[in-house]
DNA sequence: AATGAACCCAACCGCTTCTCC
DNA sequence: TGGAGAAGCGGTTGGGTTCAT
């Protein structure tokens, strides 16, 4: 027996919504709130809709709040860092940009930041301030990997990552002592290479905290090219 | 001007988490 | 404490718009 479908599909207006839609809701919300319950909303506003699609239409474009409009470089670096800590937990992220929906966030990113990542264009990693956050010694998790001393690389810290933290704790001693650290906080080495970084970081115990993105300062991959020692900017 | 590709974003789907009884 | 129902959330899709040829 499957999931009970949370409306009658039959009997509900799905699509596109009208501004007659739209004036309803917001009507509705505007006179008595949703009431606690967005299941009920629909049949008390008079509208023939499902709630949760009342619910989103509200939350992600009729809500007063809402800001339209794209995003700032500020908004950007934002959700690059943000990303960076903690995954694709758009909700949490929009929670950091006033305005902004969860459902914004994550298309902005599908669609325009992801792209620049992936074409190695993302200029966050310049707004970073060098400081005493530590870093993870790329030589010291992979010691198999080729070094070159002329490559270098732009290392991003996950301040505060307490994913990363737990990882690190389950290591066991001696590959503990190869991750550098100091202060509070530790950093996680990101954008040197796509793949094999991936599953080396994967089989050290790193496997929650590897980023999805990866790229050298110059947008390159650098396959093979790990550096002898590691720089941040 | 036509048309196919690429892009963008609103909306939907279904799984997970929360809340209440 | 466990179950049911509602809300929250992230992934995905559909279709309208823009761009390139």
């Amino acid at each position: 027996m499957g999931r009970a479908p949370c409306c009658d599909k039959a009997n509900v207006k799905r699509g596109p919504w009208s501004p007659e839609e739209d004036a309803a809701l917001r009507s509705y919300i505007h006179n008595h709130g949703f009431g606690g319950n967005w299941i009920a909303l629909p049949q008390k506003a008079g509208l023939k809709r499902c709630g949760k699609s009342c619910r989103l239409r509200w939350l992600n474009y009729l809500r007063p709040d809402i800001k339209h409009g794209s995003f700032t470089k500020e908004e950007d670096d934002m959700i690059f860092t943000l990303y960076n800590k903690i995954g694709s937990r758009w909700s949490v992220i929009a929670s950091k940009l006033p305005g902004r929906t969860d459902n914004d966030v994550k298309n902005h990113w599908n669609t325009k930041l992801k792209k620049r990542v992936m074409e190695g264009k993302a200029s966050h990693s310049s707004s970073y301030q060098r400081s005493s956050i530590p870093l993870l010694s790329a030589q010291s998790l992979i010691p198999s990997a080729q070094a070159s001393s002329s490559t270098s690389c732009v290392l991003t810290p996950a301040i505060g990552n307490q994913e990363f933290q737990s990882s690190y704790d389950s290591l066991d001693s001696s590959l503990q002592q190869e991750v550098y650290r100091g202060g509070s906080e530790y950093g996680f080495l990101w954008e040197l290479d796509f793949g094999s970084i991936t599953d080396l970081l994967s089989s050290s115990g790193f496997d929650d905290t590897i980023p999805s993105i990866w790229a050298d300062d110059s947008g390159e991959g650098k396959l093979g090219e790990l550096p002898q020692s590691v720089s941040y900017y």
